[in-house]
Order: structure tokens, then sequence, then C-alpha cells
DNA sequence: AATTTCGTCAACCGCTCTCCA
DNA sequence: TTGGAGAGCGGTTGACGAAAT
């Protein structure tokens, strides 16, 4: 937050015409009236919506608030494999278009892929000493990063395979659907093809026309409601009060979440690139620079 | 054990886009 | 056609916990 900004008519808040707005951390009891108050009555207009919830907030705050962490389609914790993926693929095409990018993550925040992107992969870049928009790092990803993800990603799969055949038929599916085309993609023999193609484009595939894409995975989780359950017994339940009020509260979605595995891949097992990837990388820079 | 550095993430700002009167 | 309001987007920042010294 941008302490620097607040007004001196006290702490995290800001002085306006017409009343003092509330700046920084959420607190439970704002999580509760939105939250509650978009069940009831669905979004609106955000400024509306701070008003009639009873925030001090300006509409901005409660989307932001509502998009990034209360909507029940929401997905916390770590970046899987795929997911990892999926942004590199996508970044690769569209740069830091994040909400864009965002479209083929379900359940994933524009803020939160960006804060990743920044956090972790500008984090690589600048280990391997150069510049995130550099030629050179972009082949490294293309050409060394994203197969040995894809490698990661079957090896796990494999696993998978071994432990449960059922569930890893589904897995399978999904897996090889998204990335195995890429697999092919990301090869230094079509570069040139690849880099003025639209071939992502046909190769993965936005939320809104690519039901099958999501089929088959069974876990059921929603964070949020967790979160808001363990602290508000008197929540109304985002299950029993979404369905009908037509105005954003899309459960689809929330359907469409359960494709990613949740399996705890995204630790620090499987960041982003573990030592022995690193090392791999490093080395394959230095040798082509 | 205390302090410093680093990494992550929530939330803000300012700008642009879209819609509507 | 135009101007205002609201929404959305990308960049940035500060708080805070974890890791390192």
């Amino acid at each position: 937050m941008d302490v620097k900004a607040r007004s001196s008519s006290g702490p995290n808040m800001v002085s306006t015409e017409e009343e003092d707005l509330k700046r920084g951390p959420w607190t439970i009891e704002e999580d509760f009236k939105l939250f509650n108050y978009i069940s009831i009555h669905g979004k609106g207009r955000w400024n509306s919506v701070a008003h009639s919830a009873g925030l001090k907030r300006s509409g901005k705050s409660c989307r932001l608030r509502w998009l990034n962490y209360l909507r029940p389609d929401v997905r916390r914790g770590n970046i899987t494999l795929e997911e990892q993926l999926l942004i590199l693929q996508l970044h690769s095409r569209w740069g830091n278009r994040w909400s864009k990018i965002a479209q083929y993550l379900p359940g994933r925040t524009d803020n939160e892929i960006k804060n990743y992107w920044r956090t972790r992969v500008q984090k690589h870049a600048k280990q391997l000493k150069c510049d995130v928009s550099s030629k050179e790092f972009k082949d490294t990803m293309r050409y060394l990063w994203m197969p040995r993800l894809v490698e990661r990603i079957q090896a796990a799969t494999t696993t998978t395979n071994t432990a449960s055949a059922s569930a890893a038929t589904t897995s399978n599916a999904s897996i090889e659907q998204m990335l195995l085309p890429n697999l092919s993609y990301y090869t230094p023999d079509n570069a040139s093809t690849v880099a003025s193609s639209d071939s992502i484009e046909t190769q993965v595939s936005p939320i809104s026309d690519s039901t099958d894409y999501y089929n088959g995975v069974s876990t059921n989780y929603n964070p949020n409601q967790d979160y808001l359950q363990a602290n508000h017994e008197s929540l109304i339940s985002p299950i029993g009060s979404y369905c009908n009020n037509g105005d954003g509260m899309d459960f689809g979605l929330m359907e469409l979440n359960h494709h990613w595995v949740r399996d705890g891949d995204g630790d620090g097992l499987h960041n982003l690139l573990n030592a022995e990837d690193f090392f791999f990388l490093q080395h394959q820079f230095n040798f082509n620079m």
C-alpha cells in the first residue's frame, strides 16, 4: 500500500469530499460484509456495492478484494508445474498481458501471475545474468526450461500412473492434450516457424470454449469457503447462495478449477527451477553465450 | 539470540478502455 | 460526436515472515 499517499486524517484513511475511505489490509469483518453482500445481491457497480455493503472502501478496492481473494473460484496455493509451463508459454506469446494470461489459468488472478513472474522468473533471469526480455533468456526458456518442465510433468504423471491407474487416465489425457503438442512446439528445429506463428492460440484454450479440457478431476477445493466459514459461523454458504443470483456468481468456474492437479507439487520441491535445473540451465546458458 | 537480507504477496496508483447519455 | 463515470489493466510498493548471517 502506498503509505506516502495516505492522508493525515488518520491511519489507513484518505480524505474525500464525501467521506473517509479506508485503505490498507482488509479486516475479516470487511471481507464478511463484502462477501455476504455479493452473495445476496450480486456485484453490480462496485461503488454502489461498497456503499451498500456498508464498507468505507472505494469501489476499486472492493473489486480488487473480490477478484483476488474472496470470489469462490479463486485458487490459492502454489503454482503447479502445468501452470508454470502455461505461464511461460503464454508470456512468450503475449508478454505482460497478465489478465489475458490469467484467462487460461482457471482460478488464478492476474495479480498472482504477475507476482509469480516478477518473483520467480525474473529472479532466475537475474541469476543467469541476463535481462528477462533478452533473446538469450527467451531462448533459454523456450528450448531448455519449458522442455524440462514438460519432462518433470511427465515424470510426475508416470508416478501417478503407478499409484492410481484410474486417476492417471484422466490426468494423462489432460496433460497430454495440453503439453505434448508443446513439446514439439519448443524445439530449435522449428524455431523460425514457431516464433512467428499463432500456434499457441490453437494449443491452449480459454475457459469459455474448452469444456472438454477441464473434465475429470474430482477434487473440490474452495479455500475461501474454508477461510470465511472458519471465521464466520453465520456466513451464508457460497454453495448455498451463489447459484441463482445471476450476476457473476459462476459455479461453473469452480468446476473448471478442478482440472488442475492439487497434489502439493507446487511446493519447494517443484519450484520453477530446482537446484539441478538451475545448474543445468546456467551451464547451457553460459555455453550458448 | 539479534540483526539483516530476501522473497512473497496484498493492495494501491495512474492510465486506458468501454459504455452510455 | 463527445464527455463523464465506472471498470479493468499493468506497474509499483510496503508489510511481513523466512532464511541467512
